[in-house]
DNA sequence: GCAAAACAATTGTGCTGACATTAAGACTTT
DNA sequence: AAAGTCTTAATGTCAGCACAATTGTTTTGC
């Protein structure tokens, strides 16, 4: 069974062999050329079929099968599962996941100070006594319908910030306009009821179910760049992720 | 700057060798060994030390910078992350979480039958038309205190399960008992106000607040096993985890 | 005819080697 | 003294090989 996914590679191109491969095997499920349960050719002949190593082939089926594409079984082969299981988890903004589904998010700064931090914030930052922050909060509408109330805390000698900015896009296109490389964050998912203000903020009655977020996210060199505390009406938000055992 | 963390590799052993090195600077790290920040030796000379190659070596790390416990830098060199960083999120249970922090859940088995499915559970579980699942509803205490609403669809042809089962053990050790591996789940995360019917059964107010998930989880050879909507007090439970940047 | 044993196919683990790329520091030059 | 340049050290990528472990199939033996 000689599934010829007509994917070819670029050896003068600087992104990676395996991550070319990645992406076109992720091209051909999305398309559907492979369908979801259907077998690979086995490494090898993969490998030979694209004059790879097989360890450069393995390199890439194993972000696959990290990311709960594929699904491999000693003795046996790969398969591909099923399509309706969506991506996992990424690190990304609410802005990005917004604009990248082709939405039009708008941002309203509803508060922006520049301060000497308080004793939490210190801490969750593990920033030294006496540093000075960014404290905002934001409230960010689709299609005019308000979705989220968002309160961050950002430090400060990482990227210059004003409220314009915020309101013009979103906060980690900013920072990573400004040098910094996310390496990884941490976040919290819970429930609580909207209180008045939430509730008229977000034009939903007092009472109803909010969707809370704490987030700290870490940049490449191990500092604690920004920390906040969001909270998303439930009937528009929701958080959708894969888990893949180990 | 040698820092010598006493791991030693057993090369009889049937676990593999880069999984002894993930599970050795693992434990370096939590029990303090490594500090948060403190800079590894370079994968070469960790190699050698350990008497492993750099492949082998390199894998090991990888596992532990996708895991988020360490970060790497080209040219640089690879750091621990800050232990607060906690580890991502795995696919297992309630209850197994709950067990392993060392807790006593309970289980109340509120229904439980064995039908023909609905039309929505055929469509989630990919079953033919006509096929019968397992249907049951549970409440789950831990020190007496009501934290969960779960109700679950599994399918019947993968294992046995009667509700004295249920009441003893988690679903998913019943379930791996019965010779399932689980490979995946995608689960959404939602809130919602308690009904009255959830309110009484959680021994909360109505209208407070309740995370909800909807999980379903597929095994190594693609089949969806289980599908079920969970309501947990938003009070008593929240999800934590850790997104890595790729 | 059926069960046990041998076999083939496929992924899993591990090694050696080579070169590219990046980042930081040391050095030289202006 | 400041700026640019070279060197060095570390991770990133890729090739090729060998053997182990597991699973499904085929053959063999009773």
């Amino acid at each position: 069974m000689a599934n010829n996914l007509g994917l070819s590679i670029d050896r003068s191109s600087p992104v990676p062999l395996y991550h070319q491969v990645v992406q076109g095997i992720e091209a051909a499920i999305y398309s559907g050329v492979l369908e979801p349960g259907s077998r690979l050719d086995n490494e090898i002949d993969l490998a030979a079929q694209l004059n790879l190593s097989r360890p450069t082939m393995r390199k890439a089926m194993d972000e696959l099968v990290r990311s709960g594409l594929l699904v491999r079984k000693r003795g046996v082969g790969t398969q591909v599962v099923s399509s309706q299981v969506r991506r996992p988890l990424e690190l990304s903004s609410l802005y990005d996941d917004l604009t990248n589904n082709g939405k039009k998010p708008t941002t309203e700064v509803l508060s922006f100070s520049h301060l000497e931090a308080d004793d939490p914030t210190l801490a969750t930052l593990q920033l030294p006594a006496g540093s000075k922050v960014y404290h905002f909060t934001r409230l960010r509408k689709v299609g005019g319908k308000p979705l989220a109330l968002m309160e961050n805390w950002v430090r400060d000698d990482i990227a210059e910030m004003d409220e314009a900015m915020l309101g013009a896009e979103g906060l980690y296109s900013i920072l990573r306009r400004g040098g910094v490389n996310f390496r990884l964050a941490t976040q919290r998912i819970g429930a609580m009821t909207a209180n008045d203000y939430q509730a008229s903020m977000l034009d939903t009655p007092a009472g109803s179910a909010l969707v809370t977020m704490e987030r700290t996210a870490v940049d490449d060199t191990g500092r604690r760049v920004e920390t906040g505390h969001h909270v998303y009406r439930a009937d528009s938000y929701s958080v959708e992720m894969t888990l893949v055992q180990r």
